[in-house]
RNA sequence: UCCCCGAUGGUGUAAUGGUAACACACCGGUUUUUGGUGCCGUUAUUCCAGGUUCGAGUCCUGGUCGGGGAACCA
């Protein structure tokens, strides 16, 4: 059935030159496509979508896909982003199974390539500092000029990019540069830097090295080493196109072709590593995996699954509009995939005293209860039921109108998987907080064996005084009042504030006991539920609200 | 000022010259021992102007609007 709706699905561009290319028996048909992270911070939900497209296209084709690490600027790259990124495409599920890469596993053969160019008069080595390199730039629509240095010869080039290489030039005291066009129409064709020279150990060739080579000389050439087929990246690499086609065909390496689709954007979050880092460093959260934060590893602790997460990156498509998707997809997403999954359990989180007059005082009894009304082969389980029980503050109102269902005076309510019980009467505090509320209940209503006849028009969720564990539960909020956080001005200032609520003694029935890390729940009537991988210990769970469960009443 | 890309309901994505559809959101109804789920329904869409054609969301021309484009970042 999913693989009818597969099959009749329209393909996107990427899928139909795809197949074009195929048919043309280009590549010999075969596909290999590659993701190619800067190990320089965590992935997050917009990389998630990426993954998903140029594994999942492979997946499609009967291709394969390699990981390659573009680890060209050791300043900001390390082994700690390496490992975070290697997990979290693992934990999505895919396998990078035309290997694993690093650029920097490169540098030879690209310095081989460089000097090829110089060889041939297509690259040069410049003197001149960057400020004047940058006035010598032009502007749109303004031609630059030619550096003075621009018609040194190849030999002199060669012994100059040597020297470079071998230490003796200072950091910024010369760069190599491509000669292409300096009144070229496109910015990036204007002689663009392929080399400079950086002090600088690096996260896997140490001391090696100390010129690196820039993006666009390593990226497309790194794809062309690889023999990659279909190179995929975002929309802000259309403008570098052109010279990532001159050094393929300059060089004259194997012809890979890179095809630009839309990034992931997502309504009341930003989706920029830079900035990311900047919630980090400044502490507004806990971390890259902070529950809030739309990075995976953060997605992940919050309770979202893989399934969930592909499910999503399916549904927002692949086109070359900028777009900006609403995160009520996400969740939906993400409740669909547990709604048919997760087990469900009781947890009263505003707990407060619900006391069954009428029960026998000190006895107990344990009902049976379906663990997922969606899914029969969840069986079931027992819970124990008491004459003192914890119920859901918010479930109890005492001045009230036809449109409440849940407990108030002179109402009548069903416990959920027990009894129907009927008001009698409640306490308060001096503050007039209701702190106790009494009922009598209805002892042939019992669950799956009610007589009683009496019909209750809401259903509320409950645990057993004398049998309740106590948890921690953090509510989550989304991180940003703004729907762009960036609309006006500095997105730290459109943090919400009450974006983590942390509910310190909440009640929660026994057999999350034996609660596991990785398994979401679903409390009923709350939302989905899982063990906070970071904080938690058996002697004090603390659980994370993945995402509320829809709320239809508009009380 | 120049180059590149884009424009379809509120948000996304289809329709590949032939009845503008699907999902999410919204609103309403129904079922329900979760105000969840399921089911049914309502609202609402081709940027503008010309042209080609029997027929244009789709092709052509011009415009408008939006995004990207200057780093010894990727």
């Amino acid at each position: 059935m999913a693989q009818d709706e597969k099959e009749k699905r329209p393909l996107h561009f990427i899928e139909q030159k795809i197949e074009a290319d195929i048919a043309a028996g280009k590549h010999g048909g075969a596909v290999l496509t590659r993701f190619p992270p800067e190990p320089n911070g965590y992935l997050h939900i917009g990389h998630a979508k990426a993954i998903c497209v140029s594994f999942g296209l492979a997946a499609k084709y009967g291709g394969k896909t390699n990981l390659r690490f573009d680890d060209t600027n050791p300043e900001k790259e390390s082994t700690e982003y390496v490992d975070a990124i290697r997990k979290d495409i693992a934990w999505l599920q895919f396998e990078w199974n035309g290997g694993e890469y690093y650029t920097s596993d490169y540098f030879e053969q690209l310095y081989d390539f460089a000097c090829k160019l110089i060889l041939r008069g297509n690259a040069y080595v410049d003197d001149q500092s960057s400020e004047d390199m940058a006035a010598q730039k032009g502007a749109p629509g303004q031609p630059g000029q030619n550096s003075p240095f621009r018609d040194r010869s190849p030999e002199e080039n060669l012994r100059l990019f040597e020297e470079m290489k071998s230490g003796d030039c200072e950091e910024g005291s010369r760069v190599l540069r491509a000669k292409i066009d300096m009144g070229h129409d496109n910015m990036l064709m204007r002689d663009p830097i392929i080399y400079r020279i950086k002090f600088v150990e690096h996260h896997r060739t140490g001391r090696d090295w100390v010129i690196y080579p820039m993006y666009d000389f390593a990226h497309g050439q790194s794809d062309s080493i690889e023999h990659i087929t279909h190179s995929l990246c975002s929309l802000e690499f259309e403008n570098h196109r052109p010279l990532y086609n001159w050094f393929i065909q300059t060089l004259g390496i194997y012809p890979t072709e890179q095809t630009e689709f839309a990034r992931l954007n997502l309504n009341y979050t930003i989706m920029s590593k830079r900035k990311l880092l900047r919630l980090v460093e400044e502490g507004a959260v806990d971390g890259w995996d902070d529950p809030r934060m739309p990075t995976i590893s953060g997605l992940r602790r919050r309770g979202y699954t893989p399934e969930s997460i592909r499910v999503f990156a399916d549904r927002v498509g692949v086109a070359k509009r900028n777009n900006v998707i609403d995160v009520s997809l996400l969740e939906w997403s993400l409740r669909d995939d547990l709604n048919r999954r997760a087990p469900r359990v009781m947890a009263v989180l505003n707990p407060i005293k619900l006391v069954v007059l009428n029960y026998p005082e000190g006895e107990s009894e344990w009902l049976e209860t379906v663990n997922n009304p969606e899914d029969e082969s969840a069986g079931t389980r027992e819970v124990p039921f008491g004459r003192e029980l914890w119920m859901e503050a918010d479930d109890f109102k005492i001045e009230v109108n036809k449109k409440w269902f849940r407990l108030a005076p002179g109402r009548v309510v069903r416990l959920k998987s027990a009894y129907i019980v009927e008001y009698v009467d409640h306490l308060t505090d001096e503050a007039g907080n209701v702190t106790e509320v009494h009922v009598n209940y209805i002892q042939n209503s019992r669950s799956g064996q009610d007589v009683s006849g009496v019909k209750a028009k809401g259903t509320l969720h409950w645990v057993s005084r004398s049998h309740a564990i106590d948890a921690e539960v953090r509510l989550y909020d989304r991180l940003f009042n703004e729907s762009d956080p960036e609309a006006s001005g500095d997105f730290m200032d459109a943090l919400n504030e009450d974006s983590l609520q942390i509910k310190s003694k909440c009640k929660l029935e026994p057999s999350l006991a034996n609660a596991q890390t990785g398994t979401v729940y679903q409390f009923t009537r709350l939302g989905y539920f899982t063990i906070d991988s970071k904080y938690s210990v058996p002697s004090g769970l603390v659980f994370n609200r993945a995402v509320t469960l829809k709320d239809g009443w508009k009380g």
